[in-house]
DNA sequence: ATGGCCTCGGTTCGAGGA
């Protein structure tokens, strides 16, 4: 099985990076953040003729999660249950027996906005809910944007980023508490190339000067971690024509 | 040099992203 994650932003935009991908790389399940479509838009034909299911869960104008997948779909699960929040971040459902969670982590957007404190405590109610779903599901795979990087390997300038939103210490602590639950980190589970990334800033060249942070993963519950056979980024998508900032990460799980 | 770009909604600019 084959499973990955790629914040898109917007899948008006991305659908033809999104079609090619799905051909060039063919995974099982494909998570998608930042849809930025409401349900009535959602591109359901040209993804079903790509031979690909979906469920889709979005909002005008911001985040919006989608799960594609080449297999049927079961328990669904809209959100974080009991955690109220009108925006559209959260999409879970099992694929061939692993459950699989889509997640959209709020960015937060400086350690002194009120959107901070909104993010510890969506990371918080999520951790409790993996906690819970991990009960019922030995084989779980967390895979989204997290809007954190994990550690300073993580980031090309850890200097230059100290004191910033994706790599504060309260946001590391919260990664780290859900890699607690009993969940790896698919990409640190093998050898990668030093300074590996999965976004780069649309300005300043970024991703030319390779200028970025790797803060979209995939998370696999310990079992599931057992039969990972690979994880890497695909950084082909960003140097296409309007291409999302965020690259996809995919990896591979034998069952 | 603390900006620089992209997307959306809706108009020719502001919000949000990271």
């Amino acid at each position: 099985m084959k499973i990955a994650t790629w914040n898109v932003n917007s899948l008006k935009v991305r659908l033809p990076h999104v079609l090619e991908w799905l051909e060039a790389n063919e995974p099982d399940v494909l998570c998608l953040q930042e849809t930025k479509l409401t349900d009535e838009n959602f591109p359901i034909e040209p993804i079903r003729a790509a031979g690909y299911d979906a469920l889709y869960s979005g909002q005008k104008t911001y985040n919006g999660v989608a799960i594609l997948s080449r297999h049927p779909f079961s328990e669904r699960t809209d959100g974080i249950p009991g955690f109220e929040d009108e925006q559209k971040r959260v999409l879970s459902a099992t694929v061939s027996g692993i459950r699989i969670i889509c997640a959209y982590v709020p960015n937060g957007e400086s350690l002194d906005s009120a959107k901070f404190p909104y993010k510890l405590k969506w990371l918080e109610a999520f951790s409790a809910w993996l906690k819970e779903e991990l009960v019922h599901h030995s084989h779980m795979a967390v895979l989204g944007d997290y809007n954190i990087a994990p550690e300073d390997r993580d980031v090309h300038d850890p200097k230059a980023w100290e004191g910033s939103v994706l790599v504060s210490p309260e946001e590391r602590a919260a990664f780290s508490r859900v890699l607690g639950l009993g969940f790896r980190d698919s990409f640190r589970l093998f050898d990668q190339e030093d300074k590996s990334f999965t976004w780069w800033d649309y300005r300043m060249n970024a991703f030319r000067r390779n200028m970025g942070l790797r803060i979209d993963h995939i998370l696999l519950s310990d079992a599931l971690a057992e039969k990972c056979i690979s994880c890497s980024i695909d950084r082909l998508p960003r140097k296409l024509e309007r291409p999302s900032d965020h690259t996809p990460v995919i990896a591979e799980v034998i069952m």
